[in-house]
DNA sequence: TAAGATTGATAAGTCAATCTTC
DNA sequence: GAAGATTGACTTATCAATCTTA
């Protein structure tokens, strides 16, 4: 959404590698992350998956029991009514199930079925196989300056 | 929905330097992307827009005539059909209108009204101020890292 | 009263199917 | 038949309001 937002005909905003390379970096970090996550999407729907559904699946296998819904959300980053429906379709997909917590009545707790299982393994290996590929167009050193830029932009 | 959705247990992942800094750098990618993008539709959602609808609005002010659906859809990277109903939310806001096009009676165009054009200036401005936070934490050098790496990364 | 979950409305995106027009 | 736009179904997200339980 940021390419090409504004024109960069002001006179004051043509200083010479100034304010237009902050344009440049919005764009395309939004571009190469895109790019990322669009290849992610892709890879993990050849097995009935996304992203969302498999960050749900990770945390219950790491878990190892069921997880309350709201924990979800706070793994997920997002609001709970959205993990709500995620499990909602997960629950028709066959990857997990809910079950009541019998210490708070007001908790509902997702759990993994074999099902889901399975699957998760499959996600993270397709999602092994990319990072493996965009890996390996750097060096180590390109590595770690890129992870020392990117958390200096936040 | 990068983050931990691996365990770093497997012994043959644990080569140091090597495959969790994949994970890192999709994680981190994630997360600076995500956090510039809320801070840049929180600042647009005062003057009553969004990414999306800049885009359309800016596109608009450039082009200084109407401009088909279809143009949009390739301008936003998106889908026709997004195009028919961001439009849809757009006309209602009185930010454009759809005309016809004489030439060619199957499309259909829009056409920015005055509020519009001053709502886009306005949201430009707010971008504007992003930019200039965001580009000032780092020197033209790792400027130029940073749009280098990006854009190998892709 | 506050916390956990749900529901309903809305925004932005996808895809598949359809309609009109070229 | 192919191109432009729309419609309908769906996913992922938000927020506000509500309901139950702590």
């Amino acid at each position: 959404m940021y390419s090409s937002d504004m024109n960069d005909t002001e006179p004051d905003e043509m200083v010479p590698g100034s304010l237009c390379e902050g344009r440049r970096i919005m764009t395309e970090l939004h571009r190469a992350t895109a790019a990322l996550e669009q290849r992610v999407e892709a890879a993990l729907a050849t097995v009935g998956l996304s992203s969302p559904k498999l960050s749900v699946l990770t945390r219950l296998v790491e878990s190892r029991e069921p997880v309350t819904l709201g924990e979800l959300a706070g793994r997920l980053c997002c609001v709970r009514s959205n993990v709500t429906q995620l499990i909602d379709r997960m629950e028709v997909d066959g990857l997990v199930r809910r079950v009541s917590d019998p210490g708070d009545r007001r908790s509902v707790r997702a759990e993994l079925t074999s099902m889901g299982r399975q699957r998760q393994a499959a996600g993270i290996e397709l999602l092994r196989v990319i990072e493996r590929d965009v890996l390996g167009k750097f060096s180590t050193d390109d590595r770690q300056r890129l992870l020392g830029l990117l958390e200096g932009l936040c």
